[in-house]
DNA sequence: TCAAAAGTGTTCAAGTTACACCCATGT
DNA sequence: ACATGGGTGTAACTTGAACACTTTTGA
């Protein structure tokens, strides 16, 4: 993230060894990578800053972790405060650490990437407080080191997606396997065979199939899924082969 | 990384808005798992404590990040006052930020993995300073939260294994190619079979073989092999399916 | 001559890829 | 009636798994 005008004064009473000399003063902050899939297209989540330094550039969305509470804590916080959303899916990717990435003074970030399912409604909503859906091809130039952690998170979330489904996270309850394939090609960033999906999806026997269908996306109709629950969570503690 | 008995003192004078209130202090530790292999079998160093708190007990070996250095030079660092080693292979495996994790204070630790090749001499040499290379699987109770740090990279180096050569960076520049299937099997820990795995290893075209043969592991004695620096970078990089 | 590890090929099963036609529906 | 996307099966190929015997050499 990053900083505004600041000082800090840091000091360390009582040094009697090289173990505590140079510590801190290290800011610690958390951004946030917030995956977002509306059914067609995977976005990400992206702010427009407010204050300076930076202001009005596009950023990822941090704060500072308070000391007493834990890194991922400060992250759920985060993803609270800007989205509203608790209780998504949400995981360390990495810190970055280097030494010169704020201008504005040492800090070191831990980025989380986060997973949300995206209903039409949200996606306007955050419109207002200065925030922007982007397609994840299709981001703009973020402040420092941002646009590597969006980097690094999508190729996280590609290699994820491999030996654990993740369609869970970013599907509504329903859905339609249409729908689950156009998710992982946009993950992917390539086209799949319809038929080869299909039949590997379905021979994880993790899905359900409803007796309803879902016209929004063509005159036919397509039916609707839904995750089974225990065999999905079975699937990700164990770790799935899902190469496609 | 524990911490002895310390007091901070933290102030941020000027603070003008929500974005800085209770940032800090939290104190940035880089801890370091090294493993090393000594051609039969896949081994991590560890360090007996020589201060309090404690004291005695085994630990990673870690240091405070100082602010006018990356993180990972702070790594770097330890590795090289630890073992003397330097020029390593050494990844971060992740941030352990939760709020009670030491006792002593408010650390947070990037936790960093090294993968190092261990001639005997050496395997003698760290036991002069309080360290000893355990066997992965006999590791000891450990201080904190270091035996998770420990599981947790030995699971990232299982799951790397499968994509990415690792062969290099822990085999002496040449070995046998029974060497290596020993590595494997340690590192998945299960055996393979000679025949597959020599197929599978062979058909990558990355090792090269050398006119000589090395006999300390069997009367006929066994060709030895080099990477094939070059085909080997370029596996790292596009990563490859190395399943086992 | 024998013990101990190195080296080598083939068969079978499973999984992945490629590919084309009919179906249901709203307009 | 037609345009649009949904749904299905099969054949060729590739890959991984299982498996046993011969070779070399030092003691």
């Amino acid at each position: 993230m990053g900083i505004q005008n600041f000082h800090l004064t840091f000091m360390l009473p009582s040094i009697n060894n090289t173990f505590y000399s140079g510590a801190g003063p290290i800011l610690v902050a958390v951004d946030c990578i917030i995956f977002g899939f509306d059914k067609q297209r995977l976005k990400l989540l992206l702010f427009k800053r407010k204050v300076e330094p930076f202001k009005n550039e596009w950023s990822l969305i941090g704060r500072f972790v308070k000391s007493d509470e834990s890194v991922y804590t400060a992250a759920e916080r985060v993803l609270e405060e800007s989205t509203g959303l608790s209780g998504v899916f949400m995981e360390q990717l990495a810190c970055y650490g280097a030494e010169g990435r704020d201008p504005g003074g040492r800090v070191i970030s831990i980025a989380h990437y986060a997973l949300i399912r995206l209903e039409e409604q949200e996606e306007q909503a955050v419109e207002t407080y200065q925030a922007h859906w982007y397609e994840v091809d299709k981001v703009p130039p973020l402040i420092l080191d941002h646009n590597d952690m969006v980097a690094d998170a999508f190729s996280k979330l590609r290699r994820r997606a491999r030996y654990q489904p993740v369609g869970f996270e970013l599907l509504p309850e329903k859905f339609t396997i249409p729908q689950l394939q156009t998710l992982y090609e946009a993950i992917y960033q390539k086209p799949l065979d319809r038929r080869n999906f299909r039949k590997k999806i379905l021979s994880m026997k993790i899905l359900e199939k409803l007796p309803e269908k879902d016209k929004s996306g063509s005159r036919k109709g397509a039916f609707l899924y839904r995750f089974d629950e225990n065999k999905y969570q079975e699937l990700m503690a164990r770790g799935v082969d899902f190469e496609l």
